[in-house]
DNA sequence: AGCGGTACATGGCAACACCTGGTACCGAAA
DNA sequence: TTTCGGTACCAGGTGTTGCCATGTACCGCT
């Protein structure tokens, strides 16, 4: 697949609120499960800086956990202020999609216009 | 609506293809024809740069035609290679829009990880 | 001459995904 | 002990993009 940069932008935040509100993960983990379902090109280097802003915005919940498997973790979780922006996120990418569906079905009449 | 800002980067650019692939026109009418689509927040000052990086990457023909109402239009056409992109764009479309959904529905097995 | 609608262009800004490189913890192998 | 690889996180700089404000210019009407 070609490069999705641009049409990721806004949507792999929303994409981390939705796996956060799945249940609570990692930032090593996200990446992991972006990776798994679809976003293979995201790389951690993405993710990171996502985490830092949702914890910025308030929309997360921070805890350090041990872990056996190496460096000691940052788990998130998300809360009530996530779950709105969650619920915002799809409100947004669900408007957007529709227009773009219409946009691309194109059966929006040119008569309107011309006549 | 809240702010699409982020979600429509990317996204613009490839309506602007649909719609010069609907027929060819000008920035001014393309405008319009995107706030009557449905981005209703989408100024001209966002559009016009879009149709001079179109034509710098040799995806649309340009005329200049005089006008009765106005100065004269810039109008663009899609060419063979603005026809080969907006196909691109719509498969990294629907392949962010499959991934987001099957996301959002959430079915994802968790027990692929745990065992 | 002045006004408003049409039409295009520019310059600066903010947000975001990406890349590179760096830090650090840990267990196993050498 | 040292080295290696896997886990886990972070910071800095880059390029693209959409947005805003502003400016220019053509034209018909008053």
């Amino acid at each position: 697949m070609d490069d999705l940069t641009e049409m990721l932008k806004g949507v792999l935040e929303g994409c981390v609120l939705q796996i956060l509100h799945h249940r609570e993960s990692y930032g090593y983990e996200i990446v992991k499960a972006l990776n798994q379902a679809g976003f293979e090109s995201v790389a951690d280097g993405t993710v990171y800086p996502i985490l830092i802003r949702l914890e910025k915005k308030h929309l997360v919940d921070v805890a350090r956990v041990r872990s056996e498997m190496g460096p000691p973790r940052k788990v998130y979780t998300l809360n009530n202020a996530g779950v709105h922006a969650l619920t915002g996120f799809w409100e947004r990418w669900e408007f957007v999609a529709s227009r773009l569906e219409s946009i691309k079905n194109d059966k929006h009449n040119k008569e309107d216009r011309d006549g």
